[in-house]
DNA sequence: ATTAAGATTTACT
DNA sequence: GTAAATCTTAATG
């Protein structure tokens, strides 16, 4: 009864389009953040950097990981709350020629866009986009739900410090193309085992 | 002005 | 299994 808006926002992305440059794919992973009520969300203090979480819904938050990544969200939430989805992975359905260019020669294309960074990547999100209406059809634009998934599974958000039991990552069961579950090493140890 | 940390990925022992 | 790469943001002096 009293669960969060953002974990059922999160479930219904599984098996949307999302578009971005030239590449479509179909997500398969994603991870609820609950704004101000979440230690682990950018939006548990409202800085510049997470205050596009703020703001109206269908909008594009990315940030850069490490130096090294882009990681795209979808704002949900109505103005005020910032609660925001990350994309984690999705299978590539269109644009496979550039998105395999993107990635390089290695990748596997199951693997294509697989990790938030990765989907990123292959998408072709950099921090230019953060802030675009996700409903305007260029330069990302988030589409209509092409496959309702048989089954979805639900357990811990990877590599997060705080809160990291909170089983608010979502994916569909048995997709190839969903990312692997890391603890984050800053994290306590889980609740499962008793401390002593 | 300076510093510390991080919603990651890849490579390597 | 662990470590390194790399830079933006936010916190601190």
């Amino acid at each position: 009864m009293s669960e969060l808006p953002v974990l059922d926002d999160a479930r219904s992305l599984l098996g949307r389009a999302l578009v971005g440059h030239g590449v479509t794919v179909l997500i398969t992973e994603v991870e609820a953040y609950a704004g101000p009520l979440d230690p682990a969300s950018h939006a548990y203090t409202r800085t510049p950097r997470s205050d596009i979480m703020y703001g109206p819904p269908w909008r594009l938050y990315v940030y850069r990981s490490y130096g090294l990544h882009h990681c795209a969200n979808v704002v949900t939430s109505p103005e005020g709350e910032a609660s925001a989805v990350l994309v984690r992975a999705g299978r590539v359905v269109e644009g496979l020629d550039l998105a395999r260019e993107r990635r390089g020669p290695k990748v596997a294309d199951v693997g294509l866009a697989r990790g938030p960074g990765n989907l990123a990547e292959a998408l072709g999100i950099t921090l230019e986009d953060k802030g675009t209406d996700l409903l305007d059809p260029e330069p990302v634009h988030l589409g209509e739900r092409v496959e309702e998934p048989a089954r979805v599974m639900a357990g811990p958000r990877v590599g997060v410090s705080k809160a990291a039991d909170a089983p608010w990552r979502f994916w569909v069961d048995g997709d190839p193309t969903v990312s692997v579950y890391r603890r984050s090493p800053r994290a306590p140890r889980a609740s499962s085992v008793s401390p002593s």
